[in-house]
DNA sequence: TTGTATGCGTTATCAG
DNA sequence: CTGATAACGCATACAA
């Protein structure tokens, strides 16, 4: 294993100019850093990662925190994409990832959790799909103790930054343009879990839509369960104009129970994920880029480490309607 | 942040005798061990994961490599299944892990990319979805550099294990059953790329069965592309009895085919994933527990840690019939 | 501009 | 059975 020590013997300067002129120290000679250069190249010369961890103060080693409580897979292809687009900001920006997952860590403490963290000399975290009801996440954000990035949730302060699309926005964008191409006069919107963020804010949207437009709604909770939304829709359904739905598995539930009630209703979803395309008939649904989402997340916990304070980051949306033909390949 | 240095101090002993402690030395007292566990208790102390790999030479830390090649994201559920059940099962193990996509390294020489895993620390490599093709990647399976555990590829090697189902015998079980339930003539076969192994497998297994049963077969390349499988059917499957796909995107698309062309041909799937009950008509396929898969592979690994040879283990499909009713929830 | 020396938090090899 | 002490590979304050 060629080490820093190699490079610098056969370039003939000491290993503290070799790691000057790899982490771009000013006052370098071009000369020695040309020699240098010469020699990584040629010995195929690449920095240990966890040599230069231990060794550096500073920050570089960020965790993905992914909830996988859904059980349906359905929706694998969102935390999917996540990972990949962090993954790949990451190795731009030269930071490490390690993949966690909620079930890992969920009984810990807050001590605990910090320590499982630094231990493996984590500096910041990204946090993918927080609830309210995680109180000690909560703490760990509040602590201040590591840079955060938390993805669809409000949290905000010196050490916290949020991303994410302006769901109640989104949420009105879409029913909007459902109810409007139809005519809507009464919605049935079928929301998340009440523990969700994102729930809150998509209600706010629809809620807006419905005083502009002067449409009676009725909201359900669907605990973003296909089930539950499929069950909502067979009871409350048949005298709406729409259903308008807070995810689009739950939309995928609606609309199949509207066909077995054999009724034709409006229905609308929100994610965009490729599943939509299967189900045979088309709807409307909002268009998250989740890579991007993530990708963007992981930038921002590069500010973060360059002691920028925290701040809300709003990603852009698209409306689509998804159907087989856009999706085959 | 409490180090090994505290725990030896405020426990009267010294640096070493800890890290023999936690490490589970053989020679140490119970009077001191049970000192320092009371410690460490008390300070909530966990060994920094980072300065332990970079002092230790003992192999700790496993790369996942994984090809997002296919553009499809409906097969997303395959990789977050091997991603999960790996780093569920590395924990456990107390082996640290990286997620490596493909494209990250796509490039490299069997010199840059031994580097850059060297540089990681890393000890040991898990691959998923390799082809034929990748000359650079069968190269470092060859050079003995790491350990090695090949997912669904055969390659075994003193320092190389594979991993996956039987899939010969899988495709055989799955199209008998097929064949037998609607007394089938005739077969038409759509495999998948010929760089995979898992094709040349499965076509033994028609072939196979064909032999048996003195079934006519017609094989064609579907590179495991939804429409390409929908191209295949249209053209080929009328005059058949019978369309076995090697795998489940293709045969939705081999489905719709079938569907638009108003005919009735059982069809058959191979990976049981969860799309396949959304698609309406319900069929045969093989489900295969990709989380244990790829946990196995983990455990695998470890065996090769321990220097023991490479082997080739044999996991259990199921054959399975998916519909909706099963996977909503 | 370059080199020397020290430390990061462990593990491992000795000597005691 | 226990304790110094030298690595591991790199970063960095400080000296030259």
């Amino acid at each position: 294993m060629v080490s820093i020590k190699d490079v610098a013997k056969e370039a003939g300067v000491a290993i503290s100019t070799v790691s000057k002129v790899l982490n771009n120290y000013p006052n370098v000679s071009e000369e020695t850093k040309k020699k240098v250069y010469e020699v990584v190249d040629r010995l195929n010369f690449v920095p240990n990662a966890v040599a230069a961890t231990l060794s550096s103060k500073k920050a570089g080693r960020v965790a993905l925190l992914i909830s996988l409580n859904n059980k349906t897979q359905a929706i694998d292809e969102i935390h999917m994409q996540y990972i990949s687009g962090a993954i790949q900001k990451a190795q731009e920006l030269q930071y490490d990832v390690i993949t966690v997952f909620t079930s890992m860590i969920e009984n810990m403490s807050l001590e605990e959790m910090t320590r499982y963290f630094a231990a493996q000399s984590i500096s910041g975290i990204i946090i993918f799909g927080l609830t309210t009801k995680n109180k000690v996440i909560h703490k760990l954000i509040e602590s201040g103790t590591f840079k955060i990035v938390v993805v669809d949730a409000p949290m905000v302060n010196e050490t916290t930054s949020s991303v994410g699309v302006d769901h109640t926005k989104a949420q009105y964008d879409v029913a909007k343009k459902t109810v409007v191409e139809n005519k809507c006069k009464s919605i049935l919107y079928i929301a998340g879990r009440d523990d969700g963020y994102v729930t809150k804010w998509r209600i706010d949207g629809i809620k807006k839509l419905c005083e502009e437009k002067k449409l009676k709604l009725m909201i359900k909770y669907g605990d973003f369960s296909e089930l539950k939304a499929r069950n909502i829709t067979m009871k409350y359904a048949k005298n709406k104009s729409a259903v308008v739905c807070a995810s689009d598995l739950m939309a995928i539930g609606a609309m199949k129970a509207l066909t077995e009630m054999d009724i034709f209703r409006p229905v609308c979803g929100f994610d965009g994920i490729i599943l939509m395309g299967y189900v045979g008939k088309q709807m409307n649904t909002v268009k998250q880029d989740f890579a991007n989402v993530s990708s963007n997340a992981m930038e921002e916990l590069g500010r973060l480490f360059n002691g920028e304070s925290g701040r809300n980051v709003v990603l852009p949306h698209t409306l689509v309607r998804m159907k087989y033909e856009d999706i085959i390949c």
